[in-house]
DNA sequence: CCTCTAGTTTGCACCGTTGTAAACGCATTG
DNA sequence: CAATGCGTTTACAACGGTGCAAACTAGAGG
């Protein structure tokens, strides 16, 4: 071969650590692979030779070999956003735990990219995948022509015959809702409405559905629609809820995630709006920046790492074989209360 | 479930193409590989085939038949933190830009880790490593059997021999001192030593060599130790300087990143200490979490787009065989001057 | 002493793809 | 009309590892 990725370092092989052994070559990958019925004199013997040479499985033939390879890739839409790179730790961390190697793909919110994950990426090294989808919409998920197992996460475009874990938005908002009105606030607004159905419309139903039950509005100029969830978004929203007129401002803000909610906050500091004395401030997903920002938000709190067990749990139920059709879990949440509320 | 004929689920080969098109193996392989000297008839219908039977390589046995994997693995000490999270994001999408799949290892800061990660991880897969080392020594690094091209991010152990790419901390530590004797500070600190040799060591150095050149001191106890450079050791730092008495406080500090300088802005609040009139604050790395913070940080924001630029660059020409020495790099950074010294 | 088993080790084919070199056209030439 | 040449297609052998079944050990039993 031509090009010289010089430096005669050559990988190891089972034929190298055979010869050095003295053996043929299906012994060394029986005693690597500790098969049954080796005699103790042989694995020692060749265990030795195995050290001296140094070797390494190639990961590449192996897979090559029995079809499966070991990868699992995540696809999100983002990974610098404290949400998805908290729960890509978690996740990463496990896989690593159950013998499998986490890629991470990173979507941006493609339409094109999320399918081409959905389809197992890069071809035939992947065995499942984990997807967060932001754009796609549930028909895109139904449609899809590969059979790569797939475990959905979040709360947009949930279509049958998918397995899909999230924490319960809906339940959540509504415990939201009922604390700020708790709280004696009557003027709520929300920010992070979508143009498609997906997170937003799942934590407004649960948000509104309080609301409503005690009898107050969620009136269409302070529910805010945003194209992103990030600070900046956040930000601008607030600003724009804050221009409405005196008697129509509101007094508590739930923003649908925690960056959202710290824009907001920034948008308050500047228009000398005091938090929580004239408005609450909640968001959803606790980063840590909130724990540390003044003042420090309150919010709900998904256990990210059992988000991450079932997940895996899933998916690798489906790629050993042992899938009886599509769940959909949920997990653990808890309202984290903190200063941008005030004291309860 | 519609797609026609094909629907068994089996991965589609070279073979089953080769057979629908009536054409041998070879042949399909080069239509694919679009080489030269391939008639337009044949193109067209093998194409037809391709499409008709959506065939996707194998990259494992592609990797298998030339060596080479196609992956990079990035070894960070943790994700969940917003400077390694976007860097990961720069690399992940310049890799694939170039062709390459960037996998992430999660080492924690432990040494073993770190010491499989450089080995090139999990076999011969991975055609280079992307380490951002904090446990590991110069000695280690020195040392390491393995021969996998290697780039090293960031300021800690610096060996010989090894392409380093980071900012130029020194420079920028300085910089930061100026400017904060420029504001009139004269009681500096500095939180975020560490045990060992690394980052904080080279930033401690700029820094100090500005406080002195201007005639001052920054006496031991206004250098704080903190075992991770993360909010919760930041915020404990602070606390720690601010028990000082009276005349030894801090007037000015400087955090060796921004998350200790968030968690130090904290702990300013809960004693009613004012940034900036009483204390200046200036972080490291501009985490877009500082821009939004009340009061926002000032910190020096290294141009990561161009760091993940420069380590593929070396790492890619290291892989492809041509590489002709170790080179040490460093990037641009800028001074951001934001509330929490004042304004200038 | 020979057969039978059970326990070990081995040879071989094959996973899907591609480099190499040889075979096949087909058209231009002497 | 045969010789030459070029552009196109094909056969075959790898890459490294593992499943399968055959081949070899011994020790047990007849």
């Amino acid at each position: 071969m031509s090009s010289g990725a010089y430096d005669g370092w050559m990988a190891v092989t089972l034929r190298d650590v055979a010869e050095h052994a003295g053996v043929s070559v299906k012994t060394i990958s029986n005693v690597v692979n500790n098969h049954p019925h080796i005699s103790a004199a042989m694995r020692t013997r060749v265990q030795a030779s195995l050290d001296a040479l140094g070797y390494r499985p190639n990961l590449a033939a192996r897979q090559l070999k029995h079809g499966r390879g070991g990868f699992i890739t995540l696809a999100v839409p983002q990974l610098d956003s404290p949400y998805f790179s908290e729960l890509a730790s978690h996740l990463s961390e496990q896989a690593t735990r159950r013998g499998y190697i986490l890629l991470m793909d990173i979507t941006g919110s493609d339409v094109a990219h999320e399918k081409l994950a959905m389809a197992g990426m890069s071809g035939h090294m992947v065995d499942g995948v984990i997807l967060s989808p932001l754009a796609l919409t549930a028909r895109d998920i139904e449609e899809r022509g590969d059979r790569v197992p797939l475990v959905l996460l979040g709360e947009r475009a949930v279509p049958q015959g998918v397995d899909h874990i999230s924490v319960d938005s809906v339940e959540a908002s509504h415990a939201v809702g009922q604390y700020l009105i708790g709280l004696g606030r009557k003027r709520l607004a929300a920010i992070g409405r979508e143009p498609v159905e997906g997170t937003s419309s799942v934590r407004l139903r649960g948000f509104q559905s309080a609301v409503e039950a005690a009898g107050l509005r969620l009136p269409k100029h302070r529910v805010v629609r945003v194209r992103e969830f990030d600070r900046e978004h956040g930000h601008a929203a607030m600003h724009q809820l804050l221009n409405l007129p005196e008697h129509e401002r509101p007094d508590a803000v739930f923003a649908f995630n925690d960056l959202l909610a710290i824009g907001a906050m920034r948008a308050c500091l500047e228009r000398g709006v005091r938090i929580p004395e004239d408005v609450a401030v909640v968001g959803f997903d606790d980063v840590p920046e909130g724990r540390f920002h003044t003042p420090s938000l309150t919010t709900v709190a998904p256990d990210l790492r059992t988000l991450a067990a079932h997940a895996l749990d899933r998916l690798i139920l489906a790629i050993e074989g042992g899938w009886q059709g599509p769940e959909r879990l949920f997990v653990p949440w808890s309202l984290r209360i903190r200063e941008s509320t005030g004291p309860s």
